[in-house]
Parts: C-alpha cells; structure tokens; sequence
DNA sequence: CGGCCCAACATACCATCGGTATGGCGGTGT
DNA sequence: ACACCGCCATACCGATGGTATGTTGGGCCG
C-alpha cells in the first residue's frame, strides 16, 4: 500500500532524477552544481540529501535511469522472434540510436566512467546495454553463426567501437549517413568471422 | 640563450607537469586540488597561477606530456624500414603496450574528453596517437594491403575499440596474455579484411 | 478526536577549492 | 648601480559539496 506520503516522496525522487538527467546531460557532472538540481525540481538541497546520500548518489541515480531505458528497448528487440543474427543486427542498429540520445551519451558512456571509477562502471555495465552485447554475440556463437571468438574480450572490443563511433555520429553534421556507415563497417568486419555454414547473403 | 632565470623557471614548470601527471593518474582530475600539486612540487599556488592559466591549462599540460610520449614510441616504429603490415602490427603493439600506462589511460584516453570537452580532445588526438592510427590505416590502404574502408570512421573504431581493450587488459590480473589475445582478436578482424585488391564500398 | 511521532523536507552554517589581487625578492639589462 | 620586471609568495573571495539542526504535516494509536 502506498500512502499519500510515499506518494509525494517518490515524485520528487524521481524529479530529481529527471532534473540531474537534464542539467548533467548539458553542463555535465562537474558543471552542475547541487543547488541548480534542487532549484531546478523547486526544493532545496535539503530534500535532496534526504533522497541521496551526495552528488555521486544522484548521478548513478541518473546513470541508472537512462541505462534501464536503453536496456528495455534492447531487451525487447533481443528477445524477438528472428533468428539469432537477425535480432543481433537489429540490436546493432537499436545500440546505435540509443547511443545517439545526447543524454545516454555524456551521462553513461562519457561521464560515467570518470565519475563512478572505471571499477563501478564496468560492473555497472554488465548488468545493463554491455551485458546485452556479450549476451548476443555469446547466442550468435551457440548458434553457430560466427566464430568462437573470446566472448569478454570480444564484447569489450565491440562495445569500445561502437560507444567512440556514436560519439562520432552524433558529433557529424550528418549522423543518418555516418550511422549506416557505421552499420557497414561493422559488419564488414563480423561477416568475415562469420561461420562458412551460410554464404554470404548480400 | 637560455638564463639561469628561465632555467629555473622551466625547470619549475616541468616539475609541476610532472607533479599534475602524478596526482592526476592516481586521484583523478576532480580529486586532485592544485593547493596538492603546488605541495607536491615545494610551491605554492602563485607559482602555479603564473605558468598555467587555471587548473584545465594544467591537466592540458600533463595531457600534452603524456601524449608526447607515445607519440614519439609510435613515430620511431612507424617509420621503420619494415613493410607497411609489419609496421602497423609493431605499432600496434606498441600501442597496447602504451595504454597499459597508467598514466596515459587516465589522463589521455579516460578523463580528457570529459575534462576538455569532447572537441578539443578530438582536436588534440589528431595530431597525437589517433592521428598515427590514422596514418597509419591510409598507408595499409595505399599499399594496397587491406580493403579500402572509410579511414576516419574506421581509425575511431579502432581507436574506441583499442582503447577499451587497453583498459580491460590493465584491469586483468594477467595483463600480457590478454595483451596477446586482443592482439589476436583485431588481428583476426583485420586479417580478413586484408586481401589482394578489391573495389571499395562507397 | 486529540496528540504524539517520524518521515519529508527547509534553513543555516562550515570547510574546501578554484581563482584573483597584491606584495616582494632577486636576476638582468642599461 | 639602479630601475625594471619576471618569478613566485601571501592573503583573500565566491562558489560549492556536505552537515547539523529546525520545522511541518501526514499517519496512527489511545
């Protein structure tokens, strides 16, 4: 049960959140300040040490948010009914838009690392759009669609690749373009590691 | 002609580079307050304020030491006498073993976009280790030894994808062999894509 | 219904840190 | 030798993360 008290608390929690989200996405972690959060949800920086224990706090707050939503639309394309190399290409392409959100990416893929150590981070990470990578590739191996390349490592090296070539995406003056070209490159590459069993179909 | 006055006035200022890279690599660029640096270097803040502008001008300082470095290592071995593969498979290598530099992954690769912006530090990579990479790529291109892929977006793959691996492997407990399998995964990659000539995607 | 309790905030304050303004000492050119 | 100025020290300010304490209003018990 859910009383008018929890109510109001979990509103501004999560207006908090969507204010960090904002002000971290445009000035960044160290350029927002405490104080501009609060004013920003209309409270004080009281209400906000009372929802987080300091500024890390509200960060990973934000760093949880947006991971979760990628995660979901990830999840729900992976899950699909296509064939393994199928969903993983449209996973791709999904990761791709994701990463094109100005906010997934200065908040976790740019400031993320730096703010919560690389430690966190990585641990973070694969319980979030990272352990969605290396659980694909890992099905696009059982399937026997590509080589049995080093999974971790493997994902490593992908996702690397394709957080630097989001940035130069959304960084281009024409980011539909540079995506497909991404797209191509990309798969350039994993056609070759893929599996003699089905020839080449484009 | 170099004064005992300006020799004592560089010598200050390597040493307070020197100080920056320190403090920087081992507690981050937030975590370090230029009143430590100062200290660290038997200074104080004035001599500080009258070398560099502001704290960011310090951090750009260390970047460009550190990546003056590696560029040097790079340079040698890129202009070597040995075929164009081999050379980018030394440089390669020595790549890798660059990013296991504490130092450099965390001033160069892992906090400089976030503290100097993405631009500038895309700006600056240019004519430091990612400019190499490059090169480096346009050369295996010209020779007519791999396929002719769009260079810039797939020297930032390589580069985004090196520089993760760079990280995973400090971060493992048994960093040469993991050098040697991403050295094996990327290799595998390339590999295929290296071919007698064959016309080229748009 | 009345009064107590505690979660949910607000207010006031402190320490630290980046940055600035100013002072002084010593090397250097004339 | 003398003035000058680069090199560095000292003192101070405003902003900011964090803390300590005050206040209010809903929920619950008698």
């Amino acid at each position: 049960m859910r009383s008018r008290r929890e109510e109001y608390s979990e509103s501004t929690r999560s207006a908090l959140v969507e204010s960090a989200i904002a002000l971290f996405t445009t000035r960044g972690y160290a350029g927002t300040s405490l104080d501009e959060i609060a004013k920003r949800t209309k409270v004080t920086k009281g209400a906000l040490y009372h929802h987080f224990s300091g500024k890390q706090a509200v960060f990973e707050a934000a760093f949880d948010a947006v991971e979760t939503d990628v995660k979901g639309r990830l999840e729900k394309i992976l899950s699909g009914p296509e064939k393994p190399w199928d969903r993983a290409l449209n996973g791709l392409r999904e990761f791709i838009s994701s990463c094109l959100d100005p906010a997934y990416q200065r908040i976790a893929i740019h400031e993320a690392p730096v703010v919560m150590g690389w430690q966190r981070w990585k641990e973070a990470e694969d319980r979030y759009s990272f352990g969605l990578i290396r659980s694909s590739l890992q099905d696009l191996i059982d399937a026997g669609e590509i080589m049995n390349v080093p999974v971790e490592l493997t994902s490593r090296l992908l996702f690397g690749a394709l957080s630097s070539a989001a940035t130069e995406i959304a960084g281009s003056p024409d980011p539909e373009q540079v995506g497909r070209q991404v797209e191509t490159v990309i798969l350039s590459l994993l056609h070759q590691v893929r599996q003699p069993a089905s020839p080449a179909p484009e």
